[in-house]
RNA sequence: GGUUCCUUGGCCGAGUGGCUAGGCACCGGUCUGCAAAACCGUCUACGGCGGUUCGAAUCCGCCAGGAACCU
């Protein structure tokens, strides 16, 4: 069977040099599962692989969508599976690496099909919800799916949205469209985890911002400052720059809070990967990246008899 | 040297005699179509000492630290 090793981990914690690494090792592509990274004109703040490593190895999921283009993890789940049979035709190993729990998620485990929902009824939803808050947006999916209801976070205006957005789309409630079930995939998915202690992490995290900012994020961020209002810039490193942009936030905290919010976001990401029992973990704090290269590589070997 | 004012949890910040403000951070957690998003939980402070009072972060005194003005 076919493999595919997904190389997950909080950000920062290098999975960008290990995943080149491992390519070349095997001549394989690398399929990126990040969310952002997948958009046009933010390489520096998103730390996407430099040109030397796309160079050096092909990616796919770098850079391939506009800053105004809708996307979600069930679309990343129909196109990266497309792309992982197109490209198991030729590689019995291929790699995914990124840090979208979600997008990770979606396409190991797969993600429930609901419609997509038209983009005016979304928006009048979120109108009604602005001007009289989410009372009434609740009350409706208590009538309309009384089930779902019961499980939400009431409090999570995105989840309570979404699930009325589809119950009134499609006629039908949103919780019928939810199966729990795992898809299964037409290949072994093996999962491994890079993580350091939270120190050296933070550490590692607070002098990446520094870096990007001497690379020029700035001015990255200046260019898509007009495309601000769209979700692809809801993103950690621009939506603070903006605040500075806009006179609201100085410089030095504008940065401080990159690093703050990318601590946050690197917590998050370990708060979400720890359930996930199928991951082999690998500390970096304790391994040199040649003897995490190693060990990888031995576990993607056949299993003996 | 004198006068006036200030001192609240890691930070910001309300509260003038009894009802654990609040926000942010930290830490922990949730997560099935915008997920680097959105949401939840926890952390019970009042500069120090003494006094008044049944009861003080709140009133009084002294001390310490800080700010402004005067000489």
């Amino acid at each position: 069977m076919k493999k595919l090793l997904v190389l997950l981990g909080p950000t920062g914690v290098g999975k960008t040099d290990l995943s080149v690494s491992l390519a070349e090792y095997w001549g394989c592509p690398i399929i990126s599962a990040d969310s952002r990274q997948l958009y046009k004109g933010l390489p520096i703040g998103t730390a996407a692989p430099s040109g030397d490593y796309l160079s050096r190895v092909s990616h796919h999921f770098i850079g391939t969508l506009n800053l105004s283009d809708y996307y979600s993890a069930s679309e990343f789940e129909s196109d990266a599976l497309q792309l992982v049979s197109n490209l198991h035709q030729k590689h019995d190993i291929l790699l995914v690496t990124g840090g979208s729990m979600l997008y990770i998620d979606a396409l190991c485990n797969g993600i429930d099909q609901v419609p997509t929902i038209d983009e005016g009824l979304r928006k009048s939803l979120y109108e009604l919800f602005e001007e009289e808050g989410l009372d009434r947006i609740r009350s409706q999916l208590k009538m309309l799916d009384p089930v779902f209801y019961d499980q939400v976070d009431l409090k999570n205006h995105k989840r309570v949205i979404h699930a009325l957005e589809v119950c009134l789309m499609s006629g039908k409630p949103y919780s019928s469209f939810r199966t729990n079930k795992v898809k299964e995939r037409p290949f072994e998915i093996i999962k491994v985890g890079l993580m350091r202690n939270r120190d050296q992490l933070y550490q590692r995290i607070n002098r990446r911002v520094d870096a990007m900012i001497a690379e020029g994020l700035l001015d990255e961020a200046k260019s898509v400052y007009p495309l601000r209002t769209y979700n692809s810039l809801n993103t950690v490193g621009y939506k603070e720059l903006f605040n500075y942009f806009d006179g609201e936030w100085i410089l030095d905290f504008a940065v401080e809070k990159i690093k703050q919010n990318s601590r946050i976001y690197s917590r998050k990401q370990m708060t979400w990967f720890k359930r996930d029992e199928r991951i082999f973990w690998i500390n970096l704090s304790e391994t040199t990246e040649e003897e995490a290269k190693q060990q990888i590589i031995n576990r993607m070997l056949p299993l003996p008899g």
